[in-house]
DNA sequence: AACTCTGGCCCGACGG
DNA sequence: CCGTCGGGCCAG
């Protein structure tokens, strides 16, 4: 560890010194970002002292090398460093010096049949030692024994911890699952409850907004920014502020608006301005800002002949990053599948900062006709400073839970925030196992090492996948009343820390374990030696699933530690559904297929057992998918039975999920409805919750749905299928007279790639959307396309362009036919018969 | 550079 | 006319 703390000499020489300061008068100062600065050769902490409200470095430059594939003295690497073409040449001797090591040492080890570890101190040292020369510096906050969003303080150029007392309740809580689980794994257990115990910390932070003046349909150029940035906003609680330059735009009523402003004459100015602001802040918050705002700040100030020292954005390949502190990109952050699915629950689905704010936050961007150049400065203020509070909210809604989620992601990750709000799951993962190895001496397998373990030995349902999956059985079709919902508790965790599951220990070199077979593979499970990832996932779990799941609704709990243990679990759920699926994917740094496919194998052979078990039980199981079950009435005693079997049986948990009034199946997989006991309504996979399903005919649907929730008995269908028949004609007879307004006729389908590089097929919504760039209209991959069905080619038109005579009402009343069968087939009735002959012929005219 | 996985449904385009 | 495939969205 360093012995002295220096401070950096970037940015506004004043503002600096303000905001600077020795290590040694340090208090109490939050831990914000760790990086390692190839270039400088320096690993750089940032904090920031809430109290005082001031940011601070901290370098340290003892003993981390940045190129540490080598063992080249540092000096000889200074020496070299200096010259670039020497320094490619040396790169490459590195490695064949990095190859050499690597291979003695596999000789030592290749006396240990399993190469993790070690078998004996002796080994272990050398593997220390070879590994403390490839450090992989995502880590160094953690090598260092720091974490993210932490309280430290520096005495004497030491960084030391803020310590806090963890909640009698919660120790005894762990001190159980200690008991439950095998030694090996309490050391994790201990260790991941210290971290995750943690409090939460707050990041003062600011959302940043710009609007450029582009040209008429154009957007502006980011790489060569020729046109003026004409406003900048700035926003959180205590600041709505936005900069804006005069430029002939009219000043009515700008002085009393509703927000503080500041008026510029030169763009120079301007952005000297934001760029000080920006300083002010350890945190930067921005919707975009990595492709666009920050990287046009950056490149127009370059042009404008604003020194570098002034400027405190850095920016890299693809991210564009602060010197000072972090920025936090939420585009990026809310692109990421697995924060949209497992923190969000899919709440939103567009990745726009209007279709994301529209459903967190209730609030929509402000709208506005012709180009935000020609904007009156009231209005031009109004609109920018808008977004960057669009943008703050999505921050500061839920408390904060967004800032939380980077937080604790970045914790158990051990990856500094700003890259956790880059990156996606795999890469999380990785940087969380690379530091497990680490922190036991183990090496760190190398791609081909990993490829020895081989491939999958099963074949996937679907074509062009690598393994098979999970099991769906055939419901059975029909309506029953009082359906009981089983499902294992995080089954796949669960099976890779029951079955040893980790890329070491699946098709081990010990030959008595060959005979461990693990069931429809090729595969065998180790018993000799406790596999990595098996620990560490199966850690996880026990202590999401047993420990904060059950802290975070504990009433004994402060609120605040309740929220903090809500926080820590939903960060769990994220990591250990993304576990699984890592394995199997190919650009993951732990690869390993046999792992993936020996998870789901055993999934279906859980399942398949279980299912069996109910037969024998006398219990009927009306449908399966994955890991749940679907009972037909079971008394308190069988589930209870079922339960308790695969607890002992499997060793896995299998619980009561939920139980409806009833549920309706068709005869198709993954599409159902269930009506649960205060007469809401769950709806699976139906056409009609698809989002890009016309709004006018989801209406009908969940109409149709409502009238379905009210069933109570068997009896009562006979009242709902004559509602519906209602519902259904006067929607065939709104639809022929066109009484429908088209914007509600509109499919909407995201656009998963650009116009151009659909190849081979055009689908209908990249037909409109070219009709759309042939207006001038500038469409980008994510975007949602809003189109109706017309009459004559292409067959389609973007809603906007569409009037109702053009509609092909037609294919409007199949896509519904089609869509109220999947609804009416479980209920044995049918679009064709609810609707009578008649009425058909009436309407269709035949 | 990359966006955890497989299973399943639906529609429309495309080729024979 | 029909089978196959690409594309999108969803379940788990």
């Amino acid at each position: 560890m360093a012995s002295q703390t220096q401070v950096q000499t970037y940015g506004l020489a004043a503002k600096l010194a303000e905001l600077t300061r020795p290590a040694k008068e340090v208090g109490e100062s939050l831990l914000a970002s760790a990086s390692y600065d190839g270039d400088k050769k320096k690993a750089v902490l940032k904090f920031y002292d809430q109290k005082a409200g001031r940011f601070w470095l901290w370098e340290d430059d003892t003993g981390h090398r940045p190129y540490c594939y080598t063992k080249l003295p540092m000096d000889d690497l200074k020496a070299v460093s200096a010259r670039k073409d020497v320094l490619e040449i040396v790169e490459e001797e590195k490695m064949d010096l990095l190859t050499d090591s690597k291979t003695r040492l596999r000789k030592i080890v290749t006396t240990d049949p399993l190469a993790i570890g070690g078998g004996n101190d002796s080994i272990r040292d050398q593997i220390r030692a070879w590994e403390a020369d490839i450090k992989y510096y995502e880590n160094y906050a953690y090598d260092l024994g720091l974490r993210m969003g932490t309280y430290y303080r520096v005495t004497q150029g030491k960084v030391v911890p803020v310590r806090h007392a963890v909640p009698e309740r919660v120790a005894r809580s762990l001190d159980e699952i200690m008991a439950k689980n095998p030694p090996a794994f309490t050391p994790f257990l201990k260790e991941w409850a210290e971290l995750l115990g943690e409090p939460l910390s707050e990041f003062k932070r600011v959302a940043l907004d710009i609007e450029v003046d582009n040209e008429p349909g154009r957007l502006p150029d980011v790489e060569n920014p020729s046109r003026e940035v004409i406003a900048v906003s700035f926003f959180n609680e205590k600041e709505k502020v936005v900069y804006m330059l005069r430029g002939g735009r009219s000043e009515e009523g700008v002085s009393g608006a509703p927000y503080d402003y500041q008026l510029f004459d030169r763009e120079a100015d301007l952005l000297r301005a934001v760029l000080s602001k920006m300083m002010d802040y350890p945190v930067i918050v921005t919707f975009n800002g990595d492709d666009f705002d920050l990287r046009y700040i950056q490149h127009r100030s370059e042009r404008l002949g604003i020194a570098e020292e002034e400027d405190p954005i850095q920016l890299e390949r693809v991210a564009a990053s602060l010197k000072h502190g972090i920025h936090i990109d939420l585009y990026q952050f809310f692109r990421n599948r697995s924060i949209q699915v497992y923190a969000f629950s899919n709440r939103y689905t567009d990745h726009t900062l209007g279709g994301v704010s529209e459903s967190l936050i209730g609030k929509s961007k402000v709208d506005f006709e012709g180009e935000v150049g020609d904007l009156p400065l009231l209005k031009l203020g109004e609109y920018c400073l808008n977004d960057a509070q669009l943008t703050y909210e999505l921050t500061s809604m839920s408390d904060s839970i967004v800032m939380k989620l980077l937080l604790m992601i970045s914790r158990i990750g051990k990856m500094p925030m700003n890259d956790v709000s880059r990156l996606g799951i795999s890469n999380w993962i990785r940087s969380m196992l690379f530091y497990e190895h680490r922190r036991i001496g183990a090496l760190i397998p190398r791609q081909d090492e990993l490829a020895e373990k081989g491939g999958a030995s099963s074949k996937s349902i679907i074509k062009g996948k690598k393994y098979k999956g999970g099991l769906v059985i055939d419901p059975r079709p029909g309506v029953y009343f009082d359906v009981a919902v089983l499902d294992f508790a995080s089954l796949y965790p669960s099976l890779m820390k029951v079955h040893n599951l980790s890329y070491e220990t699946v098709n081990c070199t010990h030959p008595e374990c060959r005979s461990n077979r693990i069931p429809d593979t090729d595969s065998w499970e180790c018993t000799k030696r406790n596999g990595i990832t098996s620990l560490v996932i199966g850690s996880l779990r026990d202590l999401r699933v047993g420990h904060y799941k059950q802290l975070a609704k504990d009433p004994t709990l402060s609120k605040q530690d309740r929220e903090l243990y809500g926080v820590v679990s939903q960060s769990l759920k994220v990591y250990l559904n993304g576990a699984y699926g890592s394995f199997g994917f190919e650009s993951f740094a732990f690869y390993c297929l046999p792992v993936a496919e020996a998870t789901a194998a055993l999934g279906r052979d859980a399942i398949t057992r279980t299912i069996a078990k109910c037969k024998e039980l006398g219990v009927d199981v009306l449908y399966s998918d994955t890991d749940s079950l679907f009972l037909h009435s079971p008394s308190k005693e069988q589930v209870s039975t079922i339960s308790a079997w695969a607890d002992s049986g499997l060793g896995v948990e299998l619980d009561l999920d939920k139980v409806y009034r009833y549920v309706a199946f068709s005869s198709r997989k993954k599409n159902y409805f269930g009506v649960f006991p205060d007469g809401t309504v769950d709806i699976k996979g139906l056409t009609g919750k698809k989002s890009q399903t016309p709004e006018y005919l989801k209406r009908i649907f969940y109409d149709a749905l409502g009238i379905l929730s009210s069933v109570k008995d068997p009896d009562d269908f006979e009242r709902a299928r004559t509602s519906t028949r209602e519902l259904l004609t006067k929607m065939v007879s709104d639809l022929k007279g066109k009484r429908v307004p088209v914007q509600d006729l509109a499919f909407t389908v995201m656009m998963s790639k650009p116009t151009g590089k659909y190849n081979g097929t055009t689908p209908q919504h990249v037909r409109a959307a070219m009709q759309l760039e042939q207006k001038g209209e500038d469409i980008k991959a994510g975007e949602t396309i809003a189109f109706v069905k017309t009459k004559s080619p292409p067959y389609v038109k973007p809603a906007k362009l569409a009037r109702a005579d053009e509609v092909d009402t037609d294919k409007y009343i199949e896509y519904a036919h089609s869509m109220f069968d999947q609804l009416l087939d479980a209920l044995d009735f049918s679009f064709d018969e609810i609707m009578g002959a008649t009425t058909l012929d009436l309407f269709w005219g035949g």
